[in-house]
RNA sequence: GCCCCCAUCGUCUAGUGGCCUAGGACACCGCCCUUUCACGGCGAAGGCAGGGGUUCAAAUCCCCUUGGGGGUACCA
């Protein structure tokens, strides 16, 4: 079988997007099982919108997820360049020879003339379509335009006669009336190829095996078809994999929130996770399992098996399975992914000390059953590093203000001030004893507990955060609690 | 407008004519565990868009309607 050769395409108008993202994963993937290629290009022929920064953030992206590419930016390979903007002379090439076959022409009407023209065909009720005007214009003609200063786009001769039929691994066969099509601009004023003729003659020269792309390509491709048939070319395999949508059913963008790749990654997300999440929109392998690692991906994934409508993106059950990986990590690997978000917490040093790293890995090693996003470190683990300064509402009136806390936490003060070491064998009896004392359930006082010394109801047990804290921190809070509720009764009275 | 694609629980999906009284996961609800919050366990609720065919038999095949998405650029 011939070597799979596969590419993804990004313009560099932006960062690369959840949508993006996985249309890159399936090609990576199909390439990866298959030992093949995978070829990063990038469509840089809209001179106005493309930038560097965008082009970094895409590169970011793409290795945030894991996707290495073996031609491209960075890398070279045998059929570079990698940048659409330094193939003029192959678009030229090829163009050349479309004219020569007058297959192309070149069309002088202004975007004036042009928007009439739509006007006028709207009016009729008749396709919006360029009318041909210029496809006959003889060569005296075309003189006196170039002669008369006139500036002029290439287009190409489209073949109006029977159908263009897509071949689609997903999709099956799609059939087109060429009659839908009509000339459509293949060079700009710009001296810039458009989109359908460029990535025609890159994913051609570029032995592209299979085209993994969005179905919004899908109504393109005739009119590519007609460009790999007029020049020549073998038309390759195409795969059009369904679009993602945001909750109300539109194409997902910005709009929705998060949609870029990185952003993911800033607010806590770990690759596995998301790369399996991306997997999942329009891909599924059987009734029973939903998690799979990036290695299962590739041993697993199958374009027989993209589904063909398109999927809302559920950040719920990103946020489930980010959830599934993080618990899975180990200690170290767990510390090393979250240290970031400590420092940007401001929690520890941007140098820390390994008493900081220690202290970090045992907040995490209680705090990694509930985690779902590591940027909720910031909130979770403050009270592992600040002073409590100041209760959650909710959490100060059913646990301080109420009942006897106050007596509890006095009582508490004190006898924990007594006991040797600070772990649960010695902690248990204090709690025990006052239990007795007060005639309440251990819920009773270790709620007033938790409130003081996290300032908040929602924590891990107090048997794990009281010894983190050490018997210092831990009566201090318990006293500053017994001081806020003694302000609070008076204010009250 | 025209063309193309799509249509199973709220969401992602399994299902390729009988195995379906439609399976799983997330979310939601309830219960258990429990010092709170999570985690975990158990359970409930929830769907084949509608209408016609074809067939002994249809979620599965065909047609229509409806709904959604995409394309129709000198964007990609």
């Amino acid at each position: 079988m011939d070597t799979v050769r596969v590419r993804f395409a990004p313009s560099p108008t932006g960062f690369l997007h959840v949508g993006g993202a996985r249309t890159a994963l399936f090609n990576w993937l199909l390439a990866r099982q298959k030992h093949g290629v995978f070829v990063l290009r990038i469509e840089d022929t809209d001179m106005a919108r493309s930038t560097e920064a965008s082009l970094e953030g895409i590169l970011e992206g793409m290795r945030f997820l894991g996707m290495d590419w073996d031609e491209g930016p960075d890398k070279g390979g045998d059929f570079g360049p990698y940048f659409q903007s330094q193939r003029l002379h192959l678009y030229k090439e090829y163009a050349d020879q479309l004219l020569q076959s007058e297959r192309a022409y070149e069309c002088f009407c202004t975007s004036e003339e042009l928007n009439a023209m739509r006007e006028e065909a709207r009016a009729e009720k008749r396709d919006p379509k360029y009318d041909g005007r210029c496809r006959h214009l003889s060569a005296d003609e075309r003189e006196a335009k170039r002669a008369a200063g006139l500036t002029s786009v290439l287009r190409f001769a489209t073949d109006y006669d029977g159908q263009t039929t897509v071949d689609d691994r997903i999709r099956g066969l799609v059939a087109f009336d060429n009659r839908q099509l009509d000339d459509f601009v293949i060079f700009k004023t710009d001296g810039m190829p458009t989109y359908n003729f460029a990535v025609v003659v890159d994913d051609a020269l570029m032995q592209i095996s299979h085209v993994i792309r969005g179905e919004d390509h899908l109504s393109n491709t005739p009119k590519q078809i007609q460009i790999y048939e007029a020049l020549g070319f073998a038309v390759p395999q195409f795969a059009h994999i369904p679009m993602i949508l945001g909750p109300d059913k539109t194409r997902l963008s910005k709009r929705h929130g998060a949609t870029s790749v990185t952003q993911f990654r800033d607010e806590g997300y770990l690759q596995e996770a998301m790369v399996n999440y991306l997997a999942l929109l329009g891909w599924g392998y059987d009734d029973s399992q939903t998690v799979f690692a990036p290695s299962e991906l590739i041993e697993k994934f199958a374009l027989e098996r993209v589904s063909k409508n398109p999927a809302v993106f559920d950040l719920k059950k990103l946020e489930w399975l980010n959830g599934v990986y993080l618990r899975d990590l180990d200690l170290p690997t767990l510390t090393a992914a979250a240290l970031p978000f400590f420092q940007r917490a401001g929690l520890v040093d941007e140098s820390p000390t390994t008493e900081q790293t220690a202290r970090v890995e045992r907040v995490l090693e209680t705090l990694q059953p509930r985690l779902k996003r590591l940027d909720e470190i910031e909130v979770s683990a403050s009270y592992f590093f600040q002073d409590v300064v100041e209760y959650e509402e909710k959490a100060a009136r059913k646990g301080l203000l109420k009942g006897s806390a106050q007596e509890i936490l006095t009582f508490l003060a004190k006898h924990l001030n007594t006991v040797s070491t600070f772990d649960e064998p010695t902690l248990k009896p204090v709690f025990a004893a006052a239990m007795e004392q007060f005639d309440c359930k251990l819920g009773d006082v270790m709620q007033p507990v938790r409130v003081a010394v996290t300032g908040t109801n929602s924590s891990p047990s107090m048997y794990e955060v009281l010894p983190i804290l050490g018997r210092e921190v831990t009566v201090q809070r318990i006293q500053n609690a017994v001081t806020f509720i003694t302000v609070k009764q008076e204010e009250e009275s």
